[in-house]
DNA sequence: AATGTCCTCAACCGCATGGGA
DNA sequence: TTCCCATGCGGTTGAGGACAT
């Protein structure tokens, strides 16, 4: 099998799907389903939006990096404590210290750590130790002074204002329906409803069943402006995940009571 | 200006986990 | 209880940009 290196344009010939690093449309396709259907099926949700990738790289791409409330841009100083402060307490585990940060993914935040936090914590820690261990609880409930982060990772000009992604863009404002403002003020998405509509690519009947989104509380769209479901269902589509989806429900709910 | 090296971070891979049949 | 499948998690990779020579 011939696989391509990470490209936008690779991929792997055996399986025909698409590998690398993902293209506007494919972030607009991906973003316009979800905003459309919610998150159901990450196996189904690539064929269903008419994109060459697995579910997984799909549930990635959307988790890490889509995700309306995914907060992008350098991490602050109460971030940085707060990460270290989490790692010393429990190491490795990136998603249990990003359930503790607002808007920062596990991947995110151990990148971060591996290229910024991981030497200062390092440092910190030896000089803490010939301190002493007297020395060393005094410090743990003193957190670092801004500098001294600074001092040992000074950032790069490309971290500065990184927040260059094509998919977090400022457009123009949509002018008009609610749908328009509700999307983009909620979602992070540059692209009015009209135009994220323009993408939707019909999907299959066979691949969601009508009954789905009330066995499995989810909705469809159709349902989605006419809602006049309860809170557990609203709940439910909060444990899923999408943030959008369950603030429109809140829009419409509200408007219906 | 050209080339080499380093650094960052998005994305991939493999394994673990949990839920349903 | 066991198996299967979807999802989640953490380690690793490598493209591309920044910086140094």
């Amino acid at each position: 099998m011939v696989k391509y290196s990470r490209s936008a344009s690779s991929t792997t010939v055996k399986t025909c799907l698409r590998k690398g690093a993902w293209s506007l449309e494919e972030d607009q396709k991906l973003k316009a389903y979800i905003h459309r259907y919610g998150i159901r099926n990450w196996v189904v949700t690539p064929k269903a939006a008419g994109l060459l990738r697995t579910g997984k790289s799909c549930r990635l791409r959307w988790m890490n990096y889509l995700r309306p409330s995914i907060k992008h841009g350098n991490f602050s100083h109460e971030e940085d404590e707060t990460i270290i402060k989490l790692h010393q307490q429990m190491g490795n585990r990136w998603s249990t210290i990003a359930s503790g940060l607002t808007g920062r993914t596990d991947n995110e935040i151990k990148n971060h750590w591996h290229t910024n936090l991981k030497n200062y914590s390092m440092k910190n820690n030896n000089l803490l130790q010939e301190a002493g261990k007297d020395q060393i609880e005094i410090d743990q409930k003193t957190p670092p002074e801004d500098d001294d982060i600074l001092l040992y990772n000074p950032p790069k000009q490309s971290n500065i204002n990184a927040d260059c992604s094509p998919s977090s863009s400022s457009g123009d404002q949509p002018a008009g329906v609610i749908y328009n403002q509700i999307i983009e003020e909620n979602s992070g998405s540059s692209e009015t409803y009209v135009e994220l509509q323009s993408l939707w690519d019909p999907v299959p009947a066979e691949l969601f069943p009508m009954d789905y989104g009330t066995t499995h509380g989810f909705l469809f769209p159709n349902s989605l402006w006419g809602f006049q479901g309860n809170t557990s269902t609203l709940a439910s589509y909060y444990d899923a995940g999408d943030d959008v989806s369950a603030y429109l429900l809140m829009q419409v709910n509200e408007e219906s009571v």
